[in-house]
DNA sequence: ATCTTCCGGGG
DNA sequence: GTGTACGGAAGAT
């Protein structure tokens, strides 16, 4: 029989020791069904060295065939290797696992070079070879098989498959979900600290778990059985993958229970690669994944997203800290605040998933990479499963991972600025200026070349590549920029408004993948790694960057700052022949990205705040847009940079930093907004030094709380002698205001921010501090 | 006073 | 488990 089935997502299982593949879809009615792929099998190749027999090798290799899972065959192919034509061997056997012992064996055999691809998962390995994506459908043949395994409608063997296509996405169902854990000692253990609450919330709104007291056997009970039921297409939550779902393991297993919430009947979540949890049948997507890629947003925790994105503003939910919950719990008067601070929560994960979950669909049908994986993947990883697709395509061998010392290149240029207000300011922009120059001039590792070279282009730093035939990088963006042309054109043409959000997400989509190329050929991990690429990329944007700086003042105009791919320009003449000039001159495009009414600049690069036309004001690289300010000296900055640029009124400015001095020792604030965050990017004896972050790290470790290599520790410093790392403490460790150090907040944050701003008027540090001070607030008269 | 280490935002 | 450039704080010497 002949149907048609959305696919959601790949799985793979070894029966009877024969591996099969479970492609889990929803059919043309809308039922959940699962197709069994029982006749793909794995391989991998050996590159061999031509001075050898190659049937002698042959005869080798198969002398190593295991009977548990025997060599099936072994091909002679000739593929592409780094662009170079090759003879490889293609080995074939039955169990996926095998791979691995086959691979280490075959590589000792004399005139075998290398394996290659015998590091991709079975069932990754069969969608790219069968050109298979999750949420495009397919046409097959298939047979329906009686099997009670599976919570599904029907179960199909597969028999072929007539064609892949792209149409409506059936309706998914959301589960999203959060846990809370009764812990009064720090860092939760599920050892000893039950889970409390576990709060879903889906559709038709939301739902609690309560724990008996400190018993959660029944709660995580009812947890399982309402998935099951409900049986979503898509779990989702934030941060999942690293607390939620082990700790709920943890816990299932302590209590004596399975955790069984896939398709797959007895089934749990199992760690996967990118450290996510793999739920048979569903996709477990952790929002935390995307959440990462929001600059914007300094400290990245739920309330702080989906505030960002307006899906739960912070002033409509509630908020309980993490080391309050036990006293919420225990005391039946609050006990409902936390229960509602926990839907907040859940509901929070689900409104995100709705502005997630369409983009991370449209990378998915990128990249092929699953939804679940994609949401952990980095995005190195999204670009090079694009590549090894593609790569497919091209007859093309994929190169292995390999161990690189790190080397350091030059990056991009950036101009001094001119200190100083300039109004009339426009920002002129290369679009995608590091993908355009990849494939201007055929960059990557497959199309170096590293002796003489007729037929080349030569990079300002002199590495050299051959114009053609074209790499694998320029393919590979040719029909990203391509296909983002047709998605735009399409999307003019657009009525429908769902039709429109698909169509958007897609280009957005397109264009994050393409602008993640650069990067991805300069981190030392990728396959398709070179060095001498990315530094060949940087340095052709460096010229190109200062030819174009040259080409305005030529024309008149005044160069006030430049930046990587950008130029900020005055003055001068017509600012659109100055765009045609430079645009036909280096083939790209460049256009007015914003203009500045006003615009105001430091000695310093990277730090500028303007006015744009319609009354906004950006602020780039100040203290006021850093993470690693207290939220008081952000504010003071912000507001000395709008009293500057809308009025000019530099008094105004210095009476305001003199209130905010003043409140302070009056000790008229509120301790949340002394708070400085920091990361912690090693583990904590590592460290040489005994920064402040780094003590209050250490103090927050010995009461409790876990600190691991990518935590945000908040520290406040308090009264007391010594170095400043003496005094810094874990904010949650100060309970009353009168421990701050206030004049350590006022000549280490307040005013150097302020004066940041304002030294350029003349005004010096004595003003601020001196002088008489209102006695009421600025902003209260 | 100068050097070193560490960190984060943004083009 | 994408890149480099840059400014600034605070410790180390």
């Amino acid at each position: 029989m002949i149907d048609n089935f959305f696919i959601l997502d790949f799985s793979y299982d070894v029966v009877e020791n024969k591996p099969v593949i479970y492609i889990w879809v929803i059919d043309k009615e809308g039922n959940r069904v699962v197709l069994l792929e029982k006749k793909f099998r794995p391989y991998f190749y050996a590159l061999v060295d031509d001075s050898y027999n190659i049937d002698e090798i042959r005869k080798e290799i198969l002398k190593l065939s295991k009977p548990y899972s025997p060599i099936t065959s072994i091909d002679v192919e000739e593929k592409k290797y780094f662009g170079s034509p090759v003879k490889v061997l293609k080995i074939e056997t039955v169990i996926p696992a095998y791979v691995r012992v086959y691979r280490d064996e075959v590589a000792k055999i004399k005139g075998v070079k290398s394996v290659l691809e015998a590091d991709i998962r079975f069932y990754m390995r069969y969608s790219i070879d069968n050109n298979l994506k999750p949420f495009y459908w397919i046409e097959a043949e298939v047979e329906e098989i009686k099997e009670n395994n599976f919570r599904v409608k029907k179960v199909y063997e597969l028999k072929k498959i007539n064609k892949l296509y792209e149409d409506k996405i059936p309706e998914l169902k959301v589960l999203a979900f959060d846990i809370e854990v009764y812990n009064k000692y720090g860092s939760p253990n599920p050892r000893r600290d039950p889970v409390i609450i576990i709060g879903v919330w889906t559709k038709e709104g939301g739902k609690q778990f309560l724990a008996d007291k400190y018993d959660d056997l029944r709660a995580i009970r009812e947890f399982i059985n309402f998935v099951q039921t409900y049986d979503p297409d898509i779990i989702v939550g934030y941060n999942i993958n690293n607390f939620d779902w082990p700790y709920l393991l943890e816990r299932a297993n302590i209590r004596g229970i399975r955790l069984d919430v896939g398709r797959r009947v007895n089934g749990e979540p199992s760690q996967g690669v990118y450290g996510h949890y793999s739920i048979t049948g569903r996709l477990n997507v952790d929002l935390y994944g995307f959440a990462q890629s929001i600059q914007e947003v300094k400290v990245k925790t739920l309330e702080n997203i989906a505030d960002y994105l307006g899906v739960l503003p912070k002033e409509k939910r509630t908020i309980v800290e993490w080391y309050d919950i036990p006293k919420y719990w225990d005391d039946e008067k609050k006990r409902d605040i936390l229960l509602k601070y926990n839907l907040d929560d859940a509901k929070s994960a689900y409104l995100l998933g709705e502005v997630f979950i369409p983009f991370g669909i449209e990378l998915t049908r990128i990249s092929g990479l699953p939804l679940d994986q994609l949401s952990m993947a980095s995005v190195g990883h999204r670009v090079e499963w694009l590549l090894m697709r593609e790569a497919y395509k091209y007859n093309e061998l994929i190169p292995n991972k390999e161990e690189r010392e790190y080397e350091s290149y030059e990056g991009g240029l950036v101009i001094s600025p001119l200190p100083g207000i300039h109004e009339e300011v426009y920002v002129l922009d290369f679009s995608s200026m590091y993908p355009s120059i990849m494939i201007k001039y055929n960059i990557g590792p497959d199309t170096l070349v590293k002796g003489e070279c007729e037929n080349c282009w030569v990079s300002p730093v002199g590495h050299k590549f051959r114009k053609e035939p074209p790499g694998l990088y320029k393919n590979v963006l040719e029909k990203l920029i391509q296909e983002r042309k047709e998605v735009k054109k399409l999307m003019e043409k657009t009525i429908d408004e769902y039709d429109k959000r698909v169509l958007d997400a897609r280009q957005r989509a397109l264009k994050v993948m393409a602008n993640a190329f650069y990067g991805y050929m300069g981190w030392l991990g990728a396959r398709w790694y070179s060095k001498e690429g990315a530094e060949a990329v940087t340095a052709w944007g460096r010229q190109i960057i200062s030819d174009s700086a040259k080409i305005a003042k030529e024309k008149g105009f005044t160069v006030i700052y430049g930046d990587t791919d950008s130029i900020f320009v005055k003055g001068g003449g017509d600012i659109n022949s100055l765009i045609t000039e430079i645009s036909s001159k280096f083939g790209l495009e460049i256009k007015i990205d914003k203009i500045y009414k006003r615009v105001f600049f430091t000695e310093n690069k990277k730090r500028y705040a303007g006015l744009t036309e319609d009354g906004k004001i950006d602020i780039v690289g100040f203290e006021a847009v850093r993470g690693d300010w207290c939220d008081l000296a952000k504010q003071v900055q912000t507001n000395v940079i709008e009293l500057i640029l809308k009025s000019g009124k530099v008094e105004d400015a210095i009476k305001y930093v003199k209130s905010v001095i003043f409140d302070l020792r009056r000790y008229n604030f509120r301790i949340e907004d002394l708070i400085i965050w920091k990361t912690i990017d090693k583990n904590l004896d590592e460290y040489d030094v005994t920064a402040p972050h780094v003590v209050a790290a250490k103090k927050a470790a010995k009461a409790g709380y876990l600190v691991s290599k990518g935590v945000k520790i908040g520290y406040v410093i308090v009264k007391g002698s010594g170095k400043i790392s003496d005094k810094a403490e874990p904010y949650f460790l100060v309970k009353e205001k009168n421990k701050i150090d206030v004049e350590y907040y006022i000549d280490k944050q307040i005013i150097p921010v302020a004066l940041r701003i304002l030294e350029g008027f003349g005004v010096k540090e004595s003003s601020l501090k001196t002088g008489g001070v209102d006695i009421l607030s600025f902003f209260k008269k």
